[in-house]
DNA sequence: CTTTAAATGATAATCATTACGATTTATAAT
DNA sequence: ATTATAAATCGTAATGATTATCATTTAAAG
């Protein structure tokens, strides 16, 4: 099995959270996707595939508790769809292209310099995305013109 | 007249977008507003104390259009409610307090150090979000214990 | 194998958002 | 000031996403 997903197993595990199918097959399609951005409703299309007869609620209530677990990761770019990703185990940024939805993982984090920004404050998290072309998407497009 | 409502008044102007009452009131409320990011919906129920019977459509309409004009910065942070606020007309990142929404303007941009990691692609757009507590709020919580 | 807490399915309710045609209104031209 | 007209609003309903509830099923521990 697949390093990433016995990561997430055990995660699981920890959290009281148990294997399902279901979950199986959601964990499943969540590290094939894992370089791009998936929205909650494609997700749910897919699982679909494997159980046609979900509950509607099953997508929502599994992706909720696997982000509680800290398995995932949330972003709302690429205009106003929801999407979700699972999470990697270190700290880093992403650069996203908003033609394919590719993700580029970036290498250096840039917080050092803002805390004295604001004195007093706790910096609890904090999002930094870069949106764009990739490489490839920025060639065809540059030929269509 | 203030000068930011002013300068949000020509650019709708230059964009051939009326000056209706709705739309005055929902630029007041935003330039009233414009240190804290608001939750659309807050927006609509603001909105209804002066236009009680108010279609639906308009807010959303609206700020659609206000967006499109580049009079709005859109985010997702604080949960999942889908935020908005006015623009302001120069380069910027925000620290956001998760308790009360207040907004810090943040100088420097990190962005310099990031073209090198992705060569090939098209930077378009980032964004760059700190979320924390602010010092008012970080000292009310450890009063709470 | 049994027990039990947790997860799922089925269904409906709620909330957010969009669509659309009739009516009203802001603006520009007369 | 009056009129013409394109745009905005209203009223209503439809759509889409998300949540709630409870009976049934299932994973996992003993």
């Amino acid at each position: 099995m697949n390093h990433l997903k016995q990561q997430v197993l055990n995660k699981m595990k920890q959290n009281q959270l148990k294997i399902t199918k279901q979950r199986e097959v959601l964990i499943d399609l969540l590290i094939k996707h894992r370089d791009t951005y998936l929205d909650i409703t494609k997700i749910d299309q897919l699982m679909r595939q494997t159980f046609p007869s979900m509950s509607y609620n099953t997508v929502y209530r599994n992706l909720k508790q696997l982000e509680e677990a800290g398995l995932l990761e949330q972003n709302n770019q690429m205009g106003h769809a929801m999407v979700k990703v699972i999470c990697e185990f270190d700290h880093h940024h992403h650069f996203i292209c908003q033609n394919c939805g590719i993700v580029t993982e970036l290498k250096e984090c840039p917080m050092s310099i803002y805390q004295s920004q604001i004195p007093g404050a706790e910096i609890l998290s904090h999002q930094f995305v870069l949106e764009g072309l990739c490489q490839n998407c920025s060639n065809c497009k540059s030929k269509e013109n």
